[in-house]
RNA sequence: GCCGUCUUAGCUCAGUGGUAGAGCACUCGCUUCACACGCGAUAGGUCACAAGUUCAAAUCUUGUAGACGGCACCA
């Protein structure tokens, strides 16, 4: 058989993905068993505009390792795929194309053909990461891909707006929002992040009063402010007075509408009520008392301008003060501005404004300021916070049911559980309404509707509104809704809800989409067509989905939304468990963004160490935390694959007359020690590799894995038969010889062994593990699981080892430990005192009977493995003056003869470092021993267990002290 | 400001109330016929610091220092 000596990833990466894909494989229908449970997993979906990153390539490997590793063990098993429409950055790049190629704007080319051309977009360049998903090997079930944008999944997201706008949960109104004056459109909180600058600055505006306060007993409002807090502040000019109001935002002060003092101040008392002349206006505006005031916070005077702050607008609101907007929607002041800066940049006007104060004599002083400012999440450009009428959905009792679930459920549960599952609620507890409108348009447009006089009518389709309307002429709301508001229906919209009362009934005439067509095919009526067996749909079938794997960054903005609405729609939960992944840093320790150019690109990993090394490093990463990116950490595991490759190779090499068995592991009559040693090894791993993946411990999976395949598998199982299996015989004993099914026999356990090891790898390197499970022989269609008999040849749907927990063999486990412990003293040994490779020793062992025994059954192995071409073994060691020693637990003692090798100081120090190591150890048990509390108080099995641990250790170091003297 | 996380071998990271682990790097020795992406053998850590709880603390508590994350912010 030609197997290649290192294994080269590329081709079997080529291979196998198009052949799983085309053969349904990855589709629940692909399970043939009725009765089978099912496992579901929903994709966070990757925007249009995404390639992918090493986070996703982190999420999927999770996802692929969940539903591969479910797969196996016969569970119905749907991970399904889909991409959102990411509104806001497929509309700036097609913006942007249009820009470049025609020099055109969108309002040039009208929203019908925009909204044709952001199709046309998305159909281009919307599919990066779908093909990067299938190099990643990713098991999703591509006959059910969405889009956010399917008409399916717009029917949901018409349907769930028209109810929660019916029950009064989604209103409309003017409210300040955050506004992005680059993407001119509104944001949600959670799109915008809080900058800080250390260069800001505060300005201190003097606003004069219309007309000088009553100077009765001296109450002259600069005055006492001067005699209070600023003592160096001048007079605003001869015989009038003015408040000091600090602003970090002069520009707004065009639409001021008030000053507000606290009513306890007194500085302020006797000015509330006064009217101010707003410098720069020929409007006068009234001083109000207000709590909201801190007296203690810049001049204890605020400047209130209730369309462009959050507060002020609040404290409008109280004190009925009129909302003066000074902006436009690109951030350009408008008329009500005045004339001087109508157009200006709001940043030019600040700086204007501040000029003409100055010119004025109203500035009172500017100082350093460290600020935070709200910045746009996409495009860092500083937010606004202005007026606006927006669409919003009210979030207090969809965040009670979500906090309920909570509470009675423990629903959805975190992994880790800390700290997420206290920030996901305490997040919750102080949820605000949620801004759902956007001024875009690719999107989903409002279901709403106006009529001549404004009056809004909200329904599924045009149609219906307009009967709502009693066949008034009406227009279509012009803003789309947020993408994250078809996300939050992602759980179930994608099962093939649409909104019908009873969702199992499908809608008709609606098959736009390819994505449409796939949901029908899946999702069959209750009822066939003659009546006869319900079929249950998707929805009910896979939801609640069992898992949800995805980023810290999208808790709240999809996981808890998420939550929340399958609660509402579908009553039920979107997910049973939240995996919360850690974030891959970039070398540097920082997150990976394009601008510290500090990113990995996967694809350029998986060409370099092959993608089933990617993975499985991946895999490797403790759930939930964060790492910094190392290449040799990939290497690792690339060498890991090929150490697989060669493994097998091995055992192809030496697989004549013999092939994959089951039963070979079964039969315990004729198993060596070393076979019975590496079937518990292998049952052990299978029990706590299970046991890994079900508490989502992967990393731990993997190093079970790693230790098995390498150490156990490799250094010791191979080794210790390979002898036996190869055409060469050295130190082979006669009756083996003799008896060739013995040697087809091992073969046999040996290519099994590998087979099962190679199922257990599969859901971490599934390219690597198919192309080697293929070409052992003795596998085929009928190796494969129960539920997927008819199903072609392929490792993934073979059954996922179980584990035994009668075939762990506790007695084996030992003797082979003291066979390695044995081996791995000579080699120390000849290692030490340099014995060369090629030199064969002799190896004298001193035990009780029982371990003499197990070491005259090992001698074939030990001598090819020690490098020994004798072993006497014995009550007593009668050995020469010049030979090597050493202790083995249990009380054994060995002795290697080197007649004229033996260097006596390198040995006496040989010795003394061992005495000295187990003396450290003994001397903190007679430590703990001595100590009466431990003795009486610890349990007696511990204190016990020391106790004998003592006694080994007194009697090793006594015997290699005797051992020290007798080379003097 | 509030909430939270991290600090373990040169590097990157696991880990558990009861003798500190891995991979890589380092040192020594190997063209041992599956693999030098390999084999064998060493070396390397007062588990950030301090106090407390406990028979026992790297592990639990509190505090300190440093790194970081989330949320909220008074103009």
């Amino acid at each position: 058989m030609e197997v290649a000596k290192a294994y080269d990833p590329k081709q079997a990466e080529q291979s196998h993905y198009e052949r799983w894909e085309s053969s349904g494989f990855f589709s629940p229908e692909i399970n043939q068993d009725p009765d089978a449970p099912k496992y579901s997993i929903v994709i966070p979906p990757p925007n249009v505009t995404g390639s992918l990153h090493m986070g996703h390539a982190l999420q999927h490997t999770i996802m692929d390792v969940l539903t591969r590793w479910k797969r196996m063990q016969g569970y119905r098993t749907l991970w399904l795929p889909g991409t959102d429409h990411a509104g806001i950055s497929v509309q700036r790049k097609v913006v942007e194309q249009l820009k470049k190629d025609e020099h055109k704007t969108p309002l040039d080319i009208g929203r019908e053909e925009f909204v044709r051309r952001a199709w046309a977009w998305k159909e281009q360049y919307g599919n990066t990461i779908t093909e990067q998903m299938r190099r990643e090997g990713a098991s999703v079930d591509w006959s059910r891909h969405r889009f956010t944008m399917d008409e399916s999944l717009s029917k949901a997201v018409r349907s769930v707006f028209v109810t929660l706008y019916d029950e009064g949960w989604i209103y409309k109104g003017l409210r300040i929002v955050n506004w992005c004056p680059k993407d001119k459109t509104v944001l949600s909180d959670l799109e915008v992040k809080e900058e800080t600058r250390k260069d800001g600055k505060l300005y201190y505006l003097r606003y004069p009063l219309s007309e000088p306060p009553a100077s009765a007993g001296g109450e002259n409002a600069s005055d006492d402010q001067a005699d209070s807090r600023d003592g160096d502040l001048p007079p605003a000019h001869a015989g009038g007075s003015a408040l000091i109001v600090a602003t970090t935002r002069p520009e707004t002060m065009l639409g001021d509408t008030a000053v507000a003092v606290n009513p306890k101040d007194e500085r302020y008392k006797h000015l509330i009520g006064k009217m101010i002349a707003l410098p720069l206006t020929d409007r006068e505006i009234p001083i109000v008392a207000d709590e909201y005031v801190d007296a203690e916070f810049g001049t204890g005077a605020v400047k209130i301008t209730p369309a462009h702050d959050p507060n002020d607008y609040q404290l409008g609101q109280r004190h009925d003060l009129p909302q003066l907007l000074v902006m436009n929607d690109d951030g350009t002041m408008n008329a009500a501005a005045g004339k001087e800066f109508e157009g200006l940049d709001r940043f030019k006007a600040r700086e204007k404004v501040i000029e003409r104060f100055d010119e004025l004599g109203l500035l009172e002083k500017i100082d350093d300021y460290e600020i935070s400012l709200p910045v746009c999440e996409r495009c860092k450009t500083i937010v606004e916070p202005i007026l606006s009428d927006q669409w919003f959905v009210k979030m207090d009792e969809m965040r009670d049911m979500a906090l309920d679930l909570m509470r009675t459920e423990g629903a959805p549960h975190f992994s880790p559980q800390v700290p997420h599952e206290k920030v996901y609620t305490t997040w919750l507890e102080n949820l605000k309404d949620w801004t759902i409108s956007r001024q875009l348009w690719w999107g989903h447009q409002i279901p709403a509707w106006y009529d001549a006089d404004g009056n809004v009518f909200v329904a599924h389709t045009a149609d219906e509104a307009k009967e709502k309307a009693g066949g008034r002429e009406l227009t279509q709301d012009q803003d789309v809704l947020d993408t994250w508001f078809s996300s939050g229906l992602w759980a179930f919209s994608t099962l093939g809800w649409t909104g019908n009362a009873d969702a199992l009934v499908r809608n008709e005439g609606d098959a736009r989409t390819d994505s449409l067509t796939a949901a029908q095919e899946h999702s069959p009526q209750a009822v066939s067509a003659d009546g006869g067996v319900r079929v249950p749909s998707d929805l009910e079938t896979f939801l609640p989905t069992d898992v949800l794997v995805t980023g810290r960054d999208i808790i709240f903005l999809w996981v808890s939304r998420m939550m929340m609405l399958t609660k509402k729609f579908v009553d039920k939960k979107a997910f049973e468990d939240v995996i919360i992944t850690g974030t891959v840093l970039g070398k540097d320790g920082k997150p990976m963004s394009k601008s510290r150019n500090n990113g990995v690109d996967p694809i350029e990993m998986f060409d370099k160490f092959g993608v089933d090394a990617t993975r499985i490093y991946l895999a490797s990463i403790a759930t939930g935390a964060d790492i910094k990116w190392n290449d040799l950490l990939i290497e690792t595991y690339r060498n890991f694959a090929n150490k697989i490759w060669n493994a097998t190779r091995f055992c192809l090499l030496n697989s004549e007359r013999a092939k994959v068995d089951h039963a070979s592991l079964m039969d315990r009559s004729g198993l060596s020690l070393a076979d019975r040693w590496i079937i518990s090894r292998l049952n052990q791993t299978a029990i706590d590799v299970n046991k890994s993946l079900a508490k989502y411990e992967f990393h731990t999976a993997v190093s079970l894995l790693y230790h098995f395949f390498w150490d156990d598998f490799c250094d010791w199982y191979i080794e210790l038969v390979k002898d036996e299996i190869t055409s060469k015989r050295d130190g082979f004993s006669r009756s083996d010889e003799e008896t060739p099914e013995g040697v087809t026999l091992t073969k046999t356990r040996i290519l099994t062994i590998l087979e099962i090891a190679l199922r257990m790898l599969h859901p971490f390197m599934p390219y690597l593990t198919e192309e080697l499970w293929l070409t052992l022989p003795g596998t085929g269609k009928e190796m494969l699981a129960r539920a997927y008999k008819d199903a072609e040849a392929t490792i993934m749907l073979t059954a996922f080892p179980p584990g035994d927990a009668n075939a762990i063999d506790a007695a084996a486990e030992a003797e082979m430990q003291s066979v390695i412990d044995l081996i791995k003293k000579v080699r120390n040994i000849r290692s030490e005192m340099n014995i060369k490779p090629s030199d064969k020793v002799a190896v004298h062992v001193a035990a009780n009977a029982e371990m003499l025994a197990n070491f005259t059954a090992s001698d074939a192995q030990i001598k090819k493995l020690a490098r020994a071409d004798n072993i006497v073994l014995g009550e007593t060691l009668d050995v020469p003056k010049a030979s090597a020693k050493a202790v083995l637990s249990g009380g054994a003692e060995i002795a290697v003869p080197l007649e004229g090798l033996i260097d006596f100081d390198k040995e006496r120090e040989r010795l003394q470092n061992q005495i000295a190591k187990l003396d450290t150890e003994l001397q903190r048990l007679n430590g703990q021993l001595s100590n009466a509390d431990f003795v009486n108080k610890a349990p007696a099995e511990k204190v016990e267990a020391l106790r004998e641990r003592k006694g080994e250790l007194e009697h090793q170091i006594a015997t290699l002290k005797m051992n020290l003297e007798a080379l003097n």
